[in-house]
DNA sequence: TGATTGTCGAGACTGTTAGTCTTGTCAATC
DNA sequence: GATTGACAAGACTAACAGTCTCGACAATCA
């Protein structure tokens, strides 16, 4: 739940260190029930684009009420998603073993995009952030603390020497969530624990080093750069 | 160029086969214009969606010309997309080696899709894919083509040894084009020749089979199983 | 107690856009 | 010359995001 202090955007009024704050209070049940009602059609919607109408409506709320807490449609579907979402965080497995966690990281992942519900509502946020640079943004943050969480790990890994010294680690991290994505999106082929274990073990396998690095064909070490920096954009 | 023929859904008098059609000629300097203006606004485009309007007035056509020939405003932009597009389809390079085509082939795709004109149209119709399901249909057949194509790529790969008998071709399919979107239509991080490379080149390794594929940790082959068919969905 | 401030639900309003329908014109065929 | 159908222009409808207005209500202050 990351909403709970909205103000309405460059409204010092509602800050109350300021001042007492006089008139009415803010209706905790109407903020609660507006994002109660999204996450509910979010998760219905059945490819139609949720509507503010439709929020509103459902939530028994007036449109004003929605526009005096939430910047946009986006901002609204966006802490709809996130209360939910944060319930199933991956968390980060550290078992030692660079190509175990990276097996059950890819797995949780896999298997929190799925659940029904949030994998209708997080379809339905990716198709408004298409049209919403606004919204494309709030999601990059919100999509942030999980590639860093990736990037970690594979950094540990990496420290072990399970990685190659100048593996790129930010090019492995979209491997994982452009498969992630473009399957999630597209559903022509599965994200199931199967899938999770292949790429993982592929993942370590193809950044192994020097080791074991070329099946047939010698694999000529080719100026490769590592780059750092958790997460570039 | 893949709309000459095009007609009106559901109209059978547009047949020449079953009358010999009466009455006024389609104009094709006006289906052309509304092509090339299509294709222009979607390159200028930076970030505001086209408009049929615009298109139609930028061709200098009246608004039910387009939608006699288009069923669809998603329609028509695929249209312009696809005359584009057409033009730089990687061509499939042959040349013995797996590493080395697999290169050739993901460098020649990103630097495709990297050229300004096309970029900017592929954004834009990616953002209005999400909107409209017949046109996300229509994607889905205009990137089939390259997908097979990688396959095929992969595929001669396999039977010549160099990737294992098991490997998962549609999951490194799916890994090079979720990188590719991912990249491409977040944009925080390059899709350049060294990415390519480094693509490439970890794909194989990580799926060259048993002769080189741990690292420091050894993979122990799990149940993967081969699976066919150049394109699921 | 009464004035002030700010929220509430309801819904009218504006502006934008996809897609349809209408009108008067023009070209091809019968 | 009649019929058919494409043409440009643009009015029209339906959805939708976002704004504005209204009368009611709740909290604070004088």
């Amino acid at each position: 739940m990351s909403d709970t202090e909205d103000h309405r955007p460059g409204d010092p009024q509602t800050d109350p260190t300021t001042r007492p704050h006089t008139g009415r209070r803010r209706n905790e049940a109407a903020h609660r029930a507006i994002l109660d009602a999204a996450l509910q059609l979010l998760a219905a919607s059945d490819g139609t684009p949720v509507t503010i109408d439709a929020i509103a409506r459902t939530a028994g709320v007036g449109k004003q009420t929605v526009y005096r807490w939430w910047p946009s449609k986006g901002a609204v579907l966006l802490d709809a998603l996130t209360d939910r979402a944060d319930q199933d965080v991956p968390d980060r497995p550290d078992t030692g073993a660079l190509r175990t966690d990276l097996r059950a990281f890819i797995a949780a992942t896999f298997d929190a995009a799925q659940r029904s519900t949030t994998a209708s509502a997080l379809r339905a946020v990716a198709r408004e952030a298409a049209r919403d640079p606004h919204l494309a943004d709030l999601m990059r943050t919100f999509t942030a603390t999980r590639r860093t969480a990736l990037h970690e790990l594979l950094a540990r890994g990496r420290e072990r020497g399970e990685l190659a010294g100048d593996t790129d680690l930010e090019l492995i991290v979209d491997q994982v969530y452009g498969v992630l994505w473009y399957r999630f999106l597209l559903g022509h082929g599965p994200l199931d624990a199967t899938v999770a274990e292949r790429l993982a073990d592929t993942l370590v396998a193809g950044n192994a080093g020097n080791i074991g690095n070329g099946g047939n064909i010698g694999n000529a070490g080719n100026g490769r750069q590592s780059d750092d920096g958790p997460t570039r954009g």
